[in-house]
DNA sequence: CTGTTAGCGCTTTCAT
DNA sequence: ATGAAAGCGCTAACAG
């Protein structure tokens, strides 16, 4: 329960009084143990026993010290995401990579959509925050950098005064758009959400500059750009949202368009997740791949090799890593990471 | 970096004399507005600004408060298995669930197996603990109990002074092995490790007494009773034991059982990761499965259905939120979990 | 090697 | 509604 750290511990004054000696010896004791005489010390310990003593307080230490030996991450959705997605969890490995190798601990920080989010983060004893995909408008971002605690952005915004490691995303979608729609006569794009609330929706030529979600938004922007090289406008091509990145929505989703009226031929995905979902609903529906219908993800999770999929493949684990690195470390300096294209066989040669 | 919480953080002390009223008129402002007049509490929001004052300092905070609305997460094993293996995802998700519930952060402890790794713990600002599987005599496990906060261990040791929570493994061993044992001449067992150095070896009958790893030695105990009861003598069932819960290792280790003179013509292993890596053994050297070999997992992941692998089903996030509703909530009863054995392909019908 | 002094930054009394 | 005092438990900085 919340009050047990403080309950009824033994303190450190209690020992060195129980042992007689200072409290600056038995300090010492747990801190600087060789300058402590044997016979001190093991008057130090044999009180510690004694009393229960369970070690030096943790918040009194990292208040004395400055420093709590620890690094936030918050991901802009719900906490229980960070071990449901995939993609997530690669990146909250490279983060654990670098906190391991510092002995630093890592502390995932509940984030519920609720306005105490941002008292949470104000209150976390970390020295340092990484932050994980959001909208540029999302309350988190404005919670962390309140903190003024150095703090390193992936992938999504750019917020003044944050670190933002991220590849290019404008750019590795038109390169994998550019697969994607080769030889595609009805591109369509399932998209993760674009804005807070746009969610579940179907449209035709998305206004980019709705998209709150920069991630979305670039992404958006490099398939925009791989459809109206194979001579379709923007405004023709079907986008569809969802709500969240998983694969039963996005089969849902991809059912929906291919049993419509002008069901598309080609699907960028945003995700792997989804395109699984799509190349499901394919599946379901007796469609061929990439025949009738080519489908490219993103991420290249290890799912993506097994089903075949083209996809975007980018180590989230390395850009986990640097994050850390930086929001640790006092680099200054935001990253371009490293993607690139992985043709399979959902997608047609060119 | 280390240092930075530290730093050169205004104090609420500035904030109030800046903003000319006492330090509790300030320190009211963050905590309880409701007590402080409208004036007041602008003059201090404006030298907050104008200070740069981040907010109320966490460590010092909790020191006052007693607690740190964290909970500590302990695995056994190398930080980033946390996040690499899909068990351990879904024990964690299950931690997550109900910390986010609370508003409690989840501090991930770095445990490299060095010897700072007590210390670390003993240092940890979280107001409890749960522990991942490890052996009896685990470091960590003394680490944990030292520090007298409230501890829940998962699965493994029964520990004086822990909360324990787990499966009977032993009868969920008895029963999945009683499906992978059916009509086998040649039981076979894959194992994960027996005890801290004891890796990498294959060997006949092997003695639960000298098992360390008190899941394992549970397993195998069930695994005996299972091979006995068709007839085979335990002295006779192969026993290979894999260093670490990855599909490769255990590839690798079934190939050599599966090539050997005498051939097992069943493997029951310990986790589906294991059992996928037989499988794709078997499949490599042409064997049907169950025909040739029957095969069983444990833990039930998404792939086992997939794979269509018999196994233990037991619900690992379940688990890790009733680990964390202890820790956090007090109460002091172990528990059993419920499990399940899923009949599936891999084994013969009985 | 050991001890004294002086806070780290905050909030819980208990006044006013 | 606001404030003064006291101290949460510990350790850096200096003596001795």
């Amino acid at each position: 329960m919340a009050g047990t750290l403080g309950a009824k511990r033994a303190t450190l004054a209690q020992v060195a009084e129980l042992a007689g000696v200072s409290v600056m010896t038995a300090s010492y004791t747990y801190n600087r143990p060789e300058r402590v005489s044997e016979q001190a010390r093991g008057k130090v310990l044999a009180a510690a026993a004694e009393l229960g003593y369970a070690g030096p307080h943790p918040s009194a230490r990292s208040l004395r010290r400055g420093s709590t030996l620890a690094l936030g991450v918050v991901l802009g959705e719900h906490l229980t995401y960070a071990f449901d997605d995939p993609a997530a969890v690669a990146f909250m490995a490279g983060i654990a990579e670098v906190c391991a190798e510092r002995g630093f601990g890592m502390t995932i920080l509940p984030i519920t959509g609720a306005v105490e989010d941002a008292d949470r983060i104000a209150d976390a004893a970390v020295d340092g925050f990484v932050v994980w995909t959001t909208t540029d408008d999302d309350p988190t971002l404005a919670a962390v950098l309140a903190t003024r605690r150095p703090a390193v952005i992936h992938g999504g915004s750019r917020v003044e005064g944050l670190v933002r490691v991220s590849i290019d995303n404008r750019a590795a979608a038109r390169a994998v758009g550019d697969l994607a729609f080769a030889g595609s006569r009805r591109p369509a794009v399932v998209s993760q959400p674009v804005s807070r609330d746009r969610a579940g929706t179907i449209t035709r030529g998305v206004d980019l500059a709705d998209a709150l979600f920069p991630v979305t938004r670039d992404r958006l922007a490099g398939y925009r750009e791989a459809a109206e090289e194979t001579g379709t406008d923007w405004a023709d091509v079907v986008v569809a949202v969802c709500a969240r990145n998983d694969v039963a929505e996005a089969e849902r989703v991809a059912t929906a368009l291919l049993t419509s009226a002008e069901p598309p031929d080609a699907i960028a995905a945003m995700s792997d997740q989804q395109a699984l979902g799509v190349l499901r609903a394919a599946g379901a529906l007796g469609l061929t791949v990439p025949g009738d219908l080519a489908v490219t993800g993103w991420d290249d999770v290890p799912a993506a090799a097994q089903a075949g999929l083209t996809t975007v493949h980018q180590s989230l684990r390395d850009q986990g890593a640097t994050c850390a690195r930086i929001a640790l470390g006092g680099r200054h300096r935001s990253r371009s990471a490293p993607w690139s294209v992985v043709a399979r066989s959902s997608t047609r040669r060119t």
